[in-house]
DNA sequence: GATCGCCTTATTGTATACAAAATGGATCAG
DNA sequence: CTGATCCATTTTGTATACAATAAGGCGATC
């Protein structure tokens, strides 16, 4: 993480994740270079990485925004997740080892303590759930597979979703971790993967219940620009 | 596409799709920039673009190479392709217009066309192929799945397939393309997601056939290579 | 003779200067 | 006042020079 570019795609990616960018905004590569302190050439390379990942988009001709998600693409892209993470998981539940079992059990205690704490400590959630559906998607064993989840699990608003969540809708997601690792433990495919679809779909519609619609979607933006 | 870094992009994209680079060369940027007739930089922007695309992989230490595709990966990329191009015809056959289905029509009568010469006209079948794909991509309505679905159809060893198709697989192809139309016809979700799977788990399967294994296939690459 | 470490060389990463293209505004005609 | 065209300015694209880093070979030492 030492090299400009690597400055450069963390510093905009997370000006954009946290929200200090607003979507439709535009991204000149001078002053990102500047906010960076690097030059427009590792800038240039870091918004080819955001682009392709669906965080920034260009217009014809070639200047940069923050990409706008309506509601419709959020909901493409937890159905399109929840296919391939279901994928995933049917994957790995037939080529899954005790050790990693073991290590998905950790996680998932680690999930739970989060989620014990009062208030929920949803930062330690967050970085807990990743490492448990990554590992998961390195069982799992198909590079393609891993690349184009990869450009869906990262979105900000996706990842952001867990700040919404309630209490019981925390303790839920550690629930169904805990039923996946039995579905593994079982060598069960078809298993595995209806949690894990189920899992993800629920994850959306706590999302969209918490914003109750586009609506409230824009209200909190405008918010947050002010 | 006459920026030159589109022009480095088709250069080099051309030479690994037509088997002029081999799994496994290396790829120096300098080469490179010298062979497209134009600077490091814009060689450096394509490279970024097909290492997106898997067609090119870079080593720990920032070095770039071909791709290496192992029959388990190619048969992870039908897979997904199957998936989500399933996904998508069902998404369109709720969708498409009339106009649309009469443009499929139109498509699939020039891809019989193209199977009725002799020999077959495989260009003009991979080509009006692409386009009857294509819209029902566009169709489906869904930014996200077309972006992630380009990354796997552009490959260059699931394009090279149809070139080893046999006539009764070329008239399978065009049949099961009018099977799909019928379903868009009745607007009928899961008989439209049912056929393109099939269409696509076809494909591999005559892919794999063809090549009676990776044997098979590594006997071509040391063909193309004298 | 083998292995370790250094040094040369090749390759990639970054910065900057310049060229091309597009945007936005000002001016002028209708 | 509206609209269109042209120009100034901003923004992106490309080339090149230089810096940093990794690879490979050479020699020294055990």
């Amino acid at each position: 993480m030492s090299r400009a570019s690597d400055i450069a795609y963390n510093t905009i990616r997370e000006m954009i994740v946290s929200g200090e960018l607003m979507p439709g905004d535009p991204l000149g590569e001078e002053a990102l270079a500047e906010i960076c302190g690097v030059s427009r050439t590792p800038v240039r390379d870091a918004m080819r990485r955001l682009e392709s990942e669906l965080l920034i988009r260009r217009s014809e001709s070639q200047r940069s925004f923050v990409a706008d998600w309506s509601l419709d693409d959020i909901s493409d892209a937890f159905e399109l997740r929840a296919m391939l993470e279901g994928l995933a998981a049917q994957r790995a539940a037939s080529r899954i080892s005790a050790a990693d079992i073991r290590k998905l059990e950790a996680y998932n205690q680690r999930i739970g303590e989060a989620n014990a704490s009062t208030p929920a400590d949803v930062d330690a959630f967050l970085e807990e759930n990743r490492k448990f559906h990554t590992l998961i998607l390195d069982v799992a064993g198909s590079a393609r597979l891993k690349t184009l989840l990869q450009t869906l699990i990262e979105q900000p608003i996706i990842w952001r979703t867990a700040h919404h969540y309630s209490p019981h809708e925390l303790l839920r997601s550690y629930q169904e971790h805990d039923e996946l690792i039995a579905a593994f433990k079982r060598g069960d495919p078809a298993w595995a993967e209806a949690i894990m679809s189920g899992h993800i779909r629920r994850a959306f519609h706590a999302y969209s219940d918490a914003h109750h619609g586009l609506a409230m979607l824009d209200a909190e933006r405008s918010k947050k620009r002010a």
